[in-house]
DNA sequence: TTTTATTTTAACCAAATGGTTAAAAAATGA
DNA sequence: TCATTTTTTAACCATTTGGTTAAAATAAAA
């Protein structure tokens, strides 16, 4: 016997992904995480110690999801533009299927700043932005695109590719109500990626 | 005897903004807020009644504060760029002030989805909305600016200008670390809007 | 069938927390 | 000085919540 506890042990981490997300830590309450899993209190601490436990095992899943992306982009060597239109489509991907995640991981870094020490743990980081940011330079150098300092090229992609999906609740009510938000989002990669090429390229 | 009174209202608020912003509804503590402001929780319970009473004031006000660029841009009678030009360094200002804004209501509409009911009360938005819908669509008609849908557009502006303030404690840690961050942000109001005009602008 | 692992039940505890109360103390204005 | 308002003190209450425990029940493996 064995299946069953490790099916237990999963719909655990599926509900308190759930419920932190939607909560935060102070907010969520383990009793909500046991009925979301379709077990009782006594079960969720026997397979997690406790709350702080559990919350550090999901926030650290979603930390490494949202910092995929942004890691992958770094160290791809496609030509510019291609990475670009790369790392759109990453962001979009995973946030059309984990919507909750921008909102989540930024909220509960601002509610314990130490959490960003997580941070470091990125291998391949550092040199990826070392890398990008001589091949964006160079590409002002060569005449491919304008001027633009590196790092606010990168923090423009990242906005565009993230706020539409942490502002989701509010986008929808002020700009498309009644619609499927998601639809539009998910469609919505491509048309980020040659905005941005649109405004750098020469 | 009034002064100290109104003087010690306004305190409780300033801690309440502080620490609401800080950790949300569920993780505020009223002992924390009333330490905050320099008081004791039996006289904050005097001034505001209880914690949701607190909460909710404060929360209007930063809605509200949110919501001000964007009504101000849909209700600009300027030119398109300038228009942009305007809600690109409006919420510069505002967010530049009170960083911790986006998260914070972000966060508790996420939370509590009915509050985006209070959306509705800004007047002139609908009006606004159509009418700059309308502006996007001209310019485009007159060759002005290249084919975009104007909601996609003003997702953009939106995004550009927000996502930087609400993501600050990890943009830092990955892209600007050991400098001053605010700093950054407050210079870059026009250079968002040049991204802006230029990606569009034939 | 026996053994072992999983799950439930249900009562329980300690700490934290929102909130109250009443009386004393301090500050203020007239 | 006197009356009024503001503030503190400090004890207290009810509820929520994270977490524990031990025994019974259930399910699976051998």
């Amino acid at each position: 016997m064995e299946k069953k506890s490790v099916e237990t042990q999963e719909n655990i981490l599926i509900a308190a992904r759930t419920i932190f997300a939607q909560k935060g830590l102070a907010g969520a309450r383990m009793q909500e995480i046991a009925d979301c899993a379709g077990i009782n209190k006594a079960l969720l601490h026997y397979y997690y110690r406790n709350k702080e436990k559990l919350f550090e095992q999901v926030f650290d899943e979603a930390l490494k999801k949202m910092l995929r992306p942004i890691v992958a982009f770094l160290a791809d060597n496609s030509d510019l533009f291609q990475k670009i239109r790369n790392i759109c489509r990453h962001y979009h991907e995973v946030l059309v299927e984990y919507p909750f995640l921008p909102n989540f991981v930024i909220n509960e870094i601002n509610s314990d700043p130490t959490r960003i020490l997580k941070l470091f743990d990125v291998e391949g980081f550092l040199e990826g932005r070392e890398k990008t940011i001589i091949q964006i330079n160079e590409a002002v150098k060569s005449g491919i695109i304008r001027p633009i300092d590196p790092r606010e090229l990168i923090l423009n992609i990242i906005s565009l590719s993230i706020f539409p999906f942490a502002g989701r609740p509010v986008i929808k009510e002020i700009l498309y109500k009644n619609e499927n938000i998601y639809e539009i989002l998910k469609e919505r990669a491509d048309r980020v990626s040659d905005f941005i090429i649109q405004s750098i390229k020469i």
